[in-house]
DNA sequence: CTTGCTATTCACCGGCTGGTGACAGGTAGG
DNA sequence: CCTACCTGTCACCAGCCGGTGAATAGCAAG
């Protein structure tokens, strides 16, 4: 199908093809601010981050941002706030059927299954690359609300299962999770790291066996 | 000591104290533009890291940047240059009069070494950060001259050390430095890491002590 | 001194940023 | 009808950014 004369001529002159009647309604209005926040900072990162992008974004004018949401910091604390419901939404909350005799087996699944969901999830590592970036007010409130929702997650999974004796749990485990993040957040801008490749999932499955042995090694 | 009168009028109206007579060196000015740039890096980070705030930091007029590196680029290029220096001059080359029977103990020396040069280097954990944030041109050079530096020194320190068979050592070594690099980052802008707080001698020690336990748990 | 080269500075541009005050338009209540 | 409110838009500001062309200041040789 050909564009008529008028579509052609309104994409060079830059007229809105039909004004499309942005229909009244703040909450639809607050619903696509935060939608267009979360989506450029996931796919654009935090570096252009900005009430003028935002706006752009969503198609509205920016104004509406400082009105709603008190400028760009009250959005970025409403985008934390979703934060919450991420964990729940996107990692199992059960043992998936399994059943976790030992703390080495609990420590194995929580971190393959947060390997996968950061992974999958693009914003996360947005916010994850941003946190060890920058000491802004901003970001660390979204870094308490993603490290609060994901204790909250451990310590439902870890049910009454205690590390070995012995062992500095918080401190290895904060290696681990480390690694994890780490990982993941190289694999995602560069898509390898240290020297592993990290593209094709025979790839990602020598990560994860990498990751189990590690795990096993200090857990059993 | 208080300010004498003329240094606080001069403060207040931004004249420079002292025209300084900048003497006419262009590799000295050379070297302070490099300077000026690897401390802006170090201590601002990335985000504000521009030629304008260069040629601040340098005191001297942005055209020189262009005219002596041909602009950002080829300054971000020198700091890279100087990265393959940086392995050579901070972390020992040698085993520390230590004998490395195996390959554990080669990882955990290592892995020690590394975490306590990255630790020292706010640069370098800048230019880390910036890796995981980014992925222009500028940042693949630098990064591709950090990771050619670091491969070569575990290279030199390797020896004829080989890893335990049966191991993707590739794979298990990556999550290690992934590991390190994600704990010193986060400990660097927040203090902590996943919980374990990392401010203390002593904080540092556990870590340390996990690392080991984790690089021991796979290589034995 | 004059000529020429080089190091250095200055002035200016367009474009984007965050931020604000005034205004337009639709919608409800009196 | 008019009024009052709410949603959304526009125009404009100062400030910084990267980038460039032209002018200036010091040195060195002829």
């Amino acid at each position: 199908m050909m564009p008529s004369a008028d579509v052609v001529l309104r994409k060079t002159i830059e007229i809105p093809a039909e004004p499309e009647k942005r229909v009244r309604n703040r909450a639809a209005t607050e619903q696509a601010i935060l939608d267009a926040a979360k989506r450029l900072l996931a796919e654009e990162g935090f570096q252009n981050f900005g009430i003028n992008a935002v706006a752009r974004g969503a198609g509205c004018d920016k104004q509406l941002i400082y009105r709603y949401y008190g400028g760009l910091d009250g959005l970025v604390e409403a985008i934390g706030a979703d934060l919450g419901s991420w964990v729940q939404d996107r990692i199992p909350d059960d043992t998936g059927g399994m059943f976790l005799l030992t703390y080495g087996d609990l420590m194995e699944r929580l971190a393959l299954l947060f390997l996968d969901a950061l992974r999958a999830d693009p914003l996360m590592r947005r916010i994850v690359a941003w946190e060890v970036s920058e000491n802004t007010e901003q970001v660390r409130r979204l870094s308490e609300a993603r490290s609060k929702a994901l204790a909250g997650w451990i310590e439902r999974m870890r049910g009454s299962l205690t590390p070995p004796k012995g062992i500095d749990a918080v401190a290895v485990n904060a290696m681990i999770f480390a690694a994890i993040q780490h990982l993941v957040l190289s694999a995602g801008v560069s898509g390898q790291c240290a020297g592993l490749a990290l593209k094709t999932a025979k790839d990602w499955e020598k990560a994860a066996t990498a990751l189990k042995r590690i795990v096993r090694g200090v857990y059993g």
